[in-house]
DNA sequence: ATGAGGTTGGCAATCGTTTACCAAACGATC
DNA sequence: GATCGTTTGGTAAACGATTGCCAACCTCAT
């Protein structure tokens, strides 16, 4: 249990500390005999650095901390197992926080992680405004990498998908499927994303048809978001295709639609309700993709494993993640230069809640 | 950019390091002017204590490490973001890490946790032995606490729930829906939990139907082993209830039955197939819950928006994260005792997938 | 005025590495 | 064999906090 340092693998081997240290870190040269009677030493007891000190002495601890919204979000995990692969690749540890949606927790881990002293900071902003203070501070300190969402007002690089790109596909998409009468169903723009997504939805809607602008419902990205827009939709059936900022408020749409017109999770007693339009609950059931087409936004996993599969943007998260990885060890060698923003294109992935 | 320490702020403040130190710390009574003082110096120049220094001198990082064989499978992110909340409430930090379904990664990631001075790790062991000696050798060191798996041959505290409790009450729920020939679609018991609930099922199956222990199929935890199996059983058709190990395995079982006699996702072209048995493929359509029941395991989120709304037996995430918590805190004070095993009884959830 | 006892601030050692600087040793050269 | 340059190992000073010990001071009773 008695921690084994330096000065014991020094005394074992005969040779002074500092030999030892040269010996492991390779700094500098060290006689072939040497070398070997070190490492043997090191062996028999079983020695293994203390970061930490070494972290002290060299002024970098080699690793880096991210924050995101909120781990539960599928789409965010994948980022964050993306960016730990190419992190571990290059022999960096993840200190990692959850905002917990709430720009007071994410700017006290942002804190956290500054007086943890890492070298480096990614994080998804939750709030174009309110996350801009503690991100502007931290980058004075450290390099700091925005990934996925930008605040205003923040001179640092960045990495995140082409939204208006990927929002023109899926409408370009729907209106080639013959749909008219879209609908968007979106986040509050608290953060860039939400915004950009809306902004694109508004610029470029009214080309399929003029009205399209004004059905436009803002929430957050969440699924049950989604479920009382889609149960709103369901009810009022103003639209024939239904955009959704993000994948989670697609599912809770989808979630609605299925839902109705066969109510009651629990009291589905054998036979199926007869096909089409019928009248269980005194609403159009409303089918996908026939009557009413379903898009998403980030493409994460379960969008193919739900029925009907979901139509989706797809964020490149490997990329993504790796892009900003490069971003930030980049930084760490050179401080010059000023801020990188990297945008990436995003796919459009056709599925079934869209093939009329 | 140059970092603000103690000794400026002693200087700022007109005292010594020490007594600033004691002033951040508490550790000692400190004269309250002076305290203000302090305070004051310390706003001015804005310092923040450097965790590494006083970590090394300390010795304790405040930090616990957390390995988990996969990021990306949701119920780890659940028992993640669980981990993550109880800790940062108690002031720790958590060091992450994806053990990549590797054996030999998951052991170079303890190394790594344990060179960086964590105080105590929590890990979701992959493998029951092959993960066993990397544990012991932390065991050794910190305090170490297994959560959800346990591997044979480590000494250590563990959290998980009672695998075949939640089992047995998936096979009495579903003999009591009047569901007879069951089948287990599982992974291959090279961790305890595939191998509890595989236990489990041998166990009890046969109270239902006494061939039902023949029935059983392995792969491992993944929709990708669960959509070969749910082909595989939609094709020959030998059983009324399919009891999945997880729920991913269940998602990929579901995915298959709706796949199969609907073939083809992008082929489909406006018109749906006519309900009930058809022949599209040349196999009958298997539906669920009429045809055949599903059940998974851990219900996770996703778990009631597909359709039908799956029932599986919950973990109880939050309890599983917290506990595991409070079990290696307390080890870091008191290292006394044998290693407590926690138990914790999860309950069915039941849902569309059963309702006959 | 003096001494006991309690506060409170400072000095300096310490945590475990890394590394600038020094010096011994060695080889080569003339 | 003296000189010079090159290896290569050791000494000790950092890195930035915490804390045991000491001494100065203050209070109060005698």
């Amino acid at each position: 249990m008695a921690r084994v340092t330096m000065r014991d693998v020094a005394k074992e081997a005969g040779y002074s500390v500092a030999t030892v240290s040269r010996v492991l870190t390779g700094s500098r040269r060290v006689r072939p005999d040497v070398v070997q009677a070190v490492r043997e030493a090191q062996e028999r007891l079983g020695y293994r650095t203390n970061q930490l000190a070494s972290a002290l002495r060299r002024q970098s601890t080699a690793t880096v901390g991210m924050v995101v919204p909120q781990i539960a979000n599928p789409f965010f995990t994948a980022l964050v197992q993306a960016v730990e692969r190419s992190l571990h690749r290059s022999g960096h540890g993840l200190l990692l926080c959850d905002g917990e949606e709430s720009p007071e927790v994410e700017a006290e881990r942002v804190q956290m992680l500054l007086s943890r002293q890492v070298d480096g900071l990614l994080i998804v902003p939750y709030h174009a405004e309110r996350s801009a203070a503690s991100i502007r501070e931290a980058a004075e300190e450290i390099p700091v990498v925005q990934l996925d969402r930008v605040v205003s007002g923040a001179e640092t690089d960045s990495v995140a998908v082409d939204n208006e790109h990927g929002m023109v596909q899926v409408i370009r998409h729907l209106a080639s499927q013959g749909y008219r009468r879209l609908g968007f169903v979106g986040a509050e723009p608290t953060n860039s994303t939400a915004a950009e997504r809306l902004q694109a939805y508004l610029s470029h809607a009214g080309e399929v048809g003029a009205d399209n602008t004004e059905r436009v419902w803002l929430g957050d990205f969440s699924t049950s978001w989604g479920q009382q827009a889609g149960a709103m939709l369901a009810a009022t059936g103003q639209v024939d295709a239904v955009i959704c900022a993000n994948d989670l408020i697609a599912l809770g749409v989808l979630d609605a639609f299925a839902e109705h017109g066969n109510h009651g999770t629990r009291a589905r007693t054998g036979k199926r309700p007869a096909h089409g339009r019928n009248r269980t609950s005194g609403q159009p059931r409303l089918r996908v993709p026939e009557d009413v087409a379903v898009t998403g936004f980030d493409d994460i996993a379960f969008a193919t494993l739900i029925r009907p599969t979901l139509t989706s943007v797809r964020q490149p998260v490997d990329e993504l993640g790796a892009e900003a990885v490069r971003a930030l060890l980049s930084r760490l060698s050179r401080t010059d230069g000023r801020p990188r923003k990297i945008r990436i294109q995003p796919d459009l992935v056709v599925r079934q809640s869209t093939a009329r």
